[in-house]
DNA sequence: TTATTATGGGTAAACGCTTACAATTATGCT
DNA sequence: AGCATAATTGTAAGCGTTTACCCATAATAA
């Protein structure tokens, strides 16, 4: 937008109108159909006119209107976001990834949480077909296909976020990061510290969310690395300080062999997990190591700190939107794709070589 | 809305039309005003057309256009919010309890980050005046007077909130935490325990945000039971777990007597101070107590716990989005004022008594 | 019965923009 | 110069609602 210096008029709030196409018609003494093609680019507007038509929409410090635009043109520049917490430092960070491509881009964000439980999911699904976006990005808790089946009903495209859809095939873009992978790439390192048993904790038991994916990536890797796994070495668990504490005790309390490593599905989890270990009396890393998963802020701050795995979720939210744009922009609905985010292996405190 | 199942007819994307409040009437053989009116049930309709015309809309499954809507109503039930970070766990929280109440009340949130720039402040609210928001909910980095002249012109209302004016006046309605007092109690609590050289690691220095107020708060408190205030019992940071750590040892250095307490303006700072304590060799609580601020996530799973003050930013939100709604909805512009959200002091483990 | 008033429901005019189409003017070519 | 054609600009028809205004009908009163 060029840069000019209107008349602030100070109107007590309230008695301002605002001003529309047709004001700056006339102060620019054209019609209104130049003035929306100057804003427009459209067609061509002589220089001379568009001159005039600038300085009008200067002058008057003048807007458009969206509502009306969007009446019209079909197009919002609005795409609406579906998460289950905002609070939870991983959305916080998605929804920044998000907000900073989708302002580069000039689309405005309207943000929503389920609190994770579907009913929810299902009425904002609604909600946001109302307030005319032109496109969704979706992190929901089970992507299945009942869901998905709603969501191609839309006329706007979707991508959906964080998680992959739970039944096995791919019928929307999708950008995630590989929790399976991630988890894999935990055992490997563990082994290459010289771990030989590796319990975990993961998440809630029957649910198609990350803990499941990350259950999955460390059996791979304790099979392809030839280690047992015996029952008492998989827990579950709800993410939290609380579960991690009470999966490592039943860890503690049922293994015929006390594991040398711990991964939790959760950065959160793991700490607690350390701190049952530390109440037992086990020095860690020394005895017992541990690993988390994310790389939360809270991972830094521990004693010791947690070795983890980071998972880039400022990129993937910025990856995210960016396809999400890129689709509403240019309307090509080819094959969908699941897109991965890389992570990486953070290594701190809590994990000790063994001999 | 009433409950129905209406036809779920599929369609391949893009082919579908919307389907407009003109096919609900003619659907249920009555002209579109008073379709309009059974919704907005502003005049009486008689029982048995407006059977007929919620049967329609269910049938067809309408949803009206908001875009229609509110371009002529010049109302759109959006408000706008502005935070500085929404991956900072504060403003997480706060969003979350401002999402609350927004969804309960049927209004959208549009949500926008300013990176704490000035500049992108100001840009944010021309974008956010031209989405034809309701109202903005607004969390600034130092809202000054040239700032507040510039919201004053928008035709919604507009509430501060986490932070006050930061020129001694109060021109808009605000919901903030008492940062002041909190700092204050602070102090009193650890006098409380018997410290009597207490230091602080403030916000930056030449601010006025949350930083300044709580350094005053806490040289009020210091004043009020007569302790000493040795210029090294003074750092500025800028919140970080690094200005901590080197607020810490500035202090360690720089204090003729070492204090007992050190009070930081964030929780991540006291962390760090509490990094360097250690290694400096001093036991925590015992040689020296730490207390934080905001009482984040991480206070919770340090080693020793830390000792903070709780602000309720949920609540905050809540309480922010409520006032913001009803000023919007009964429209009274009465004399604007400053609600402060009640905060605690949380005991941890890392506040020692003394003697 | 007829005049008077409620009351329910339809018609059409906004709201502020975009854009197809028509009208006008300028340009290029014999 | 005279015509075809291209480049500009204006006119007006929507987009999908709400709502002021008017008309028809039913209800009430005299």
């Amino acid at each position: 937008m060029l840069q000019c210096a209107h008349e602030e008029k100070v109107f007590p709030r309230g008695e301002r109108m605002a001003v529309t196409i047709e004001d700056v018609a006339r102060e620019a003494r054209v019609s209104i159909a130049t003035v929306s093609r100057v804003m427009n680019s459209s067609k061509t507007v002589s220089p001379k006119l568009q001159q005039r038509v600038n300085d009008a929409i200067c002058k008057m410090n003048f807007r458009p209107n969206v509502l009306a635009r969007g009446l019209i043109t079909k197009r919002t520049s609005t795409i609406g976001v579906v998460v289950s917490d905002i609070a939870n430092p991983v959305f916080g960070v998605l929804t920044k990834g998000i907000n900073s491509v989708c302002q580069a881009k000039g689309y405005t964000v309207i943000i929503c949480e389920s609190d994770g439980k579907r009913k929810k999911e299902l009425s904002l699904l609604e909600k946001l077909s109302e307030q005319k976006i032109d496109g969704l990005l979706f992190a929901g808790v089970d992507v299945d296909r009942d869901l998905v089946d709603r969501m191609l009903l839309h006329d706007y495209p979707v991508l959906l976020v964080t998680q992959e859809e739970s039944y096995g095939e791919t019928r929307l873009n999708t950008v995630a990061h590989d929790n399976r992978q991630a988890a894999f790439d935990e055992v490997e390192f563990l082994v290459s510290c010289g771990h030989k048993r590796i319990a975990i904790i993961s998440g809630p038991e029957n649910d198609y969310s990350s803990g499941t994916r990350r259950l999955e990536g460390y059996l791979a890797g304790m099979e392809q690395f030839g280690m047992e796994v015996p029952h008492a070495y998989i827990r579950h668990g709800d993410f939290s300080f609380k579960a991690g504490y009470s999966g490592m005790r039943r860890i503690y309390e049922e293994s015929a062999q006390l594991p040398t490593a711990i991964i939790a599905c959760s950065d959160l989890m793991a700490i607690g997990a350390m701190q049952y270990a530390r109440d037992m009396g086990l020095t860690i890393p020394e005895q017992i190591s541990f690993m988390g998963f994310d790389d939360s802020a809270l991972s830094r701050y521990t004693t010791p700190s947690l070795s983890t795995v980071r998972i880039a979720y400022f990129e993937e939210g910025e990856l995210a939107a960016k396809t999400l744009i890129n689709g509403i922009e240019d309307g090509l609905c080819d094959q969908p794709t699941v897109r991965y985010i890389p992570h990486m292996i953070i290594r701190r405190g809590s994990v000790a070589c063994v001999e």
